[in-house]
DNA sequence: GGGATCATTGCTCATCTGAGCAGCGCCGGA
DNA sequence: TCCGGCGCTGCTCAGATGAGCAATGATCCC
């Protein structure tokens, strides 16, 4: 486009969008015929000089959606628009919020919905009303009896959803991680537990979120694990966790001995399942997310802007 | 408005301004009547859910230049956006620019322009095409031959403005002030001189600058004032200049003696005169901006959307 | 200089959109 | 209970817009 063009296009968009002029008003304006404003507007939008942004929390990304769908295979991708927010914590809730909402339009509503734990779970529970998807059993399907009790432990959170739901929840009452394999093997091996992982197993859909390999992980404050251990793996390629296991970004378990300790369903487990629901947002959280997506971990992701556009990125520059 | 259609309205624009569906296609998708989603639409952008910025470097605020008209009586204003600026210099550039294009567009051409001079009209300077006013007289309005030579002094400009339009200059050959009154009386008395602030006084257009009162002065590099005598100045109330003048914030003459001593034409000449364009940018200027539009000191402004957007916040609490 | 090619222009026509209006239902007061 | 008022809904219709097309004109390569 010439330089004279693509100042009369800025003149233009200046009428149409700021003046609310007609394309006709605006060529007898800039002495031009209403077919080349038009011309003009569309060649500024196609330049990007026009920026529609729509600034609300529960904004939505569909054209980043749409790109994310087609270069991940995913099923489905909820983004939520990070315009006009100021912290991470902000773009978490707001993320949370489209988790539940993309809960609630969930249609058929699944019988039996696994979930894991954490402080976006915990999120998640806290925006979903009530009645929401009645009769849904919730079964909670990764260990995480927090050793300092606090709200936002695992069976709070199985609670809140299942109450919200006017539904039921089936909580695992067990540590997310043994110290030692034997007494892991016996807690399985009782029938009430043994229970739980099948039917955690069976669950028609999966929730859940994934932790950044660092000291702040939810393991980490729970007590099941040190920050030197958290460094041991991230040493040996750990990007980060998902249902309370450490993978590389490969997706590989990263520390099998370690992982045979930690109760609850196996990551292949969430490989095979048709549905499974993703919520990873905040900037820390990009490299486990794009672990997760590539390796086909979930089939349906929400997450924020950034964290999408990142994902986009490595899809740009193999 | 509910808060169910505050949602609605949501979903609706993102289908509408990210998707380019047609509000008939949106209301097929949402269950709802094309003019339901028209309304919608119409009700997110009253409610500044849509937010639409035009992102280059020549963009226009036109909303704000009509207010700006409304509210202060000027009979033009123009204002840049500063959608995308990272350094002050960049808005002081696009701000130059802006008075280059409105001086070029101006019909009649008017055959002698009064201009100042300073970093301001330097840059105005450079950006003006060749032949953008055939056969322009431009007159040195204010004294200005700089103690220690640079580019960008008070000759070069007027030269260069004038030589870009094809047109003269005719240079006032004396210093901006004077140390002794007598000296600068005698050097009025010339009959060179004379005649060009003759002219000066007559010319059917000016176009002038404004500087802050600061150390920074352009009025102190060039060395005809110390940072303690602005320091005296700022006591007494001084905002700024304007052609080497300095003024407080109801416009007037802060330093009768000084002003005396001070070459060029007079602050109420330029009050008097039909046609006076003032550019100045900076978040630094907000002050003697005002202080020029408030009293009537030009008749055109060119600014900057953070300056213009102070001047109105003035007239909105009195 | 003479085509061949391709971008640009102004147009027709179908579609999209907003203003204005009548009908409907909801709500409060008699 | 009935009635008036108010706001929302869906409609008509005119105006605004975008897609597609033929004519024009510029450019490039012989």
């Amino acid at each position: 486009m010439s330089d004279t063009d693509e100042l009369l296009s800025i003149r233009a968009a200046e009428l149409y969008y700021e003046e609310n002029q007609t394309q006709d008003e605006i060529g007898v304006i800039l002495r031009l015929t209403r077919w080349k404003v038009g011309r003009l507007l569309a060649s500024a939008k196609a330049n990007g000089f026009i920026r529609i942004e729509i600034v609300h929390p529960r904004a939505r990304r569909l054209p980043i959606e749409r790109r994310l769908r087609e270069s991940t295979g995913l099923t489905d991708a909820i983004v939520v628009s990070s315009a006009g927010v100021s912290s991470d914590a902000e773009l978490q809730s707001r993320t949370a919020q489209a988790a539940a909402d993309y809960l609630t339009s969930l249609r058929p509503i699944p019988r039996t919905l696994g979930i894991s734990w954490g402080r976006t779970l915990h999120d998640v529970s806290l925006h979903l009303k009530q009645g929401w998807a009645p009769g849904v059993n919730v079964v909670q399907i990764n260990g995480g009896v927090s050793l300092n009790q606090r709200t936002g432990t695992a069976a709070s959170t199985a609670v809140t959803i299942a109450h919200k739901a006017d539904g039921s929840a089936t909580l695992l009452p067990s540590p997310a991680i043994f110290e030692r394999l034997e007494t892991k093997q016996a807690m399985e091996a009782d029938r009430t537990v043994a229970g739980v992982l099948a039917l955690a197993r069976n669950a028609q859909a999966y929730v859940f979120s994934a932790g950044q390999a660092d000291a702040n992980s939810a393991l980490v404050d729970s007590g099941y694990l040190t920050v030197e251990q958290i460094n041991e793996l991230v040493a040996r390629g750990a990007v980060g966790d998902v249902v309370g296991r450490y993978i590389d970004k490969h997706g590989r378990i990263v520390d099998p001995e370690l992982n045979e300790r930690t109760v609850g369903i196996q990551i292949d487990q969430l490989r095979r399942a048709p549905l499974t629901i993703a919520v990873i947002s905040g900037n820390t959280k990009h490299a486990i997310a794009r672990a997760v997506v590539r390796n086909g971990l979930c089939t349906v992701l929400v997450t924020d802007e950034d964290t999408a556009n990142a994902l986009l990125q490595e899809k740009d520059t193999p």
